[in-house]
DNA sequence: TATGAATGAGCGTTCATTCAT
DNA sequence: TATGAATGAACGCTCATTCAT
């Protein structure tokens, strides 16, 4: 085989790019470190030069992949704009996350690891969104716009109701139940206490 | 070794049972058909003249502990009791369920499968309540108690949101957020926009 | 591939004289369960059905190959012969001992790990070797034939050096030393105190 | 990395020195040649610029061994000393050698490595010794103190004892031989037929 | 129905060696 | 001389699955 030698860094990202998207398409179990070095084009020795084991890829694509999540919910909170905007950025971040990790080769045998990795990453992002999102209401209820006793549960509660909206729309591709961001919206308002129309304004 | 013969039925059902358990404790990827048969005390073809493969045995083994899920939620929503009655015994049942998938010896290493397999379980347990959640809005909304127009997407809200709640409250061992019933009626009673109070007599 | 089913016992010594074989040819290192079970002519997983590591038959068969000295040797001890006779008996275990691990296919490359391989069995060997003889040396210490303060000392002694005489012979391929039993016997004779007469009279 | 030339000859020696460390502290086979290049500091590549492979630096590294204690020898034996004294000198090199290769860090796991490597490196000094003893043997035969007919199996039978003595000590750690100068002294005299206090005064 | 020996593909990982720079 | 990224074969081991009895 022709040698191509590439700068490290840029070798490993490709590494844990394709690891990423493989881990996603296929789940952990699913993804063997052959699997990501046929698909580079590598030899599988060279898995090895950049990454001590499959695991701490695997730790470092779920940490690339959060973190990417994490600063754009962050930029999201702190822009200067209705409250109303931001919780429409902060679903259509998520439905675009879940969207990614939309499972390509589904062939009866392996539904249950796809499944599976499915879940552990989405409810990993999930875990990522409820930070930023409590550090929101605090500020919310600072400002006196709401007025919550837990803020941190109540995050929960919400970041999880939407997930199970956006992840339920997948799981039952039968009984299409049109994800309506208005609908969501609603809920989340009643959630936190104030009219729909309030929070138009905020 | 002795051969004992059993009535098929009797037989398959053993199977299922010690395959969920290893199911629960290991996680699908940790538990192995020769796990599952030693510890029947069956010999290794056995399991595959009752099961064609171990993904049928998991499916088989999944549906069947949703299914009990599924029966128990189906007799509560009929239960001729208050609505706070009928929501305290499911967060119950929702709390047992995610106590019974915990692991007693988490040593590192397994710590990401039980995860993983708890939270395929717990979410395949949420899927399974919002059916039987639906369907108690939906009696509600004609009673006139609430008025909701989506009433799926509620109960996708309401059973996620309080998934969330319980499971987060695994993620973060140390931050301990201790999970509160009351909390979670009132977090419940703000998305079916009804006072706590009209909740209590219903 | 015919499948060939063989009682589990045979089965098991089968792998484990194969294994053997191959340990004395190659050494550990260079013999891999590869090896191993393709002369065997069965499947790889086979070997792990019978041995739970490649170290576990490596011990095995050094167990197994070290024992059936130790019989031999505790058999001759116990024969109503001359000490001379029973001197004769084991040089000629111990030569056969170490012929039998004579190097087949010494290639340049592997040669390193031949040597080592030796060594470590033919040690191995000699430290079984010693036990017996330190008994007969203490017996005839109580007998009054001999006068010897240590007798494990002396034991060990004795046994290395007629192992070195053994071993020499095969290192130094190019000066021929010819293995003398009877000089031996002088050494030996002489480190035990006794005249070669008193020897052979015993 | 910066890039530090040197001349050759002491490159090669450098390399020599750190490969023959790491084989006498972790044997042949648990040295990769990237434990020898990186305990340096310099590139793999670099390795292979002076020897054409591991083998090679290992046999080079044993001759260098080797050679020292070769030399060592020989300068004792033609010391204008005691020979009581020159089997004390050399049976404290045999032992300070064992003592090197003994190893700090044993771990259960590794301790097989270890015994092996120092099994290999022992025999090969014990190989190295023959010769010089040889000449003394042959020596003391010329001047008439001793009279043995076969100088060279007198001195193999005569090294390998010792050796058994000392590595002996090694190998049952628990029962504890105290290895014990004074004895040794006495069986070598034995096989060279003199008592002990000719011994003294030659 | 039941057994359990046998299969064989696959996995994660190591490492001596090569080669473009 | 020196670098270090890249190679690729091999290894020990696991496990879902098969099949002769």
């Amino acid at each position: 085989m022709t040698r191509i030698s590439k700068p490290p860094q840029e070798r490993k990202k490709e590494i844990l790019d394709t690891a990423l998207e493989l881990f996603l398409k296929n789940g952990y179990e699913n993804t063997s470190v052959g699997d990501i070095v046929s698909k580079l084009g590598v030899a599988q020795g060279l898995f090895y030069y950049y990454f001590k084991s499959k695991d701490e890829v695997y730790r470092a694509a779920m940490e690339q992949y959060t973190d990417d999540f994490a600063a754009q919910l962050a930029s999201i909170v702190l822009e200067p704009t209705t409250l109303i905007d931001k919780i429409e950025k902060i679903l259509k971040i998520m439905s675009d996350m879940i969207a990614e990790s939309e499972h390509a080769n589904m062939d009866g045998f392996r539904l249950a690891e796809h499944i599976d990795m499915d879940n552990r990453l989405s409810l990993h992002v999930a875990q990522t969104l409820i930070e930023p999102v409590t550090n929101m209401l605090e500020e919310m209820n600072n400002k006196g716009i709401i007025k919550i006793e837990n803020t941190e549960a109540t995050a929960i509660f919400l970041v999880y109701g939407i997930f199970g909206l956006l992840h339920g729309n997948q799981e039952h591709l039968q009984s299409i139940i049109v994800f309506d961001p208005k609908g969501v919206v609603l809920l989340a308002s009643r959630v936190l206490g104030v009219t729909r129309e309030e929070l138009m304004q905020i």
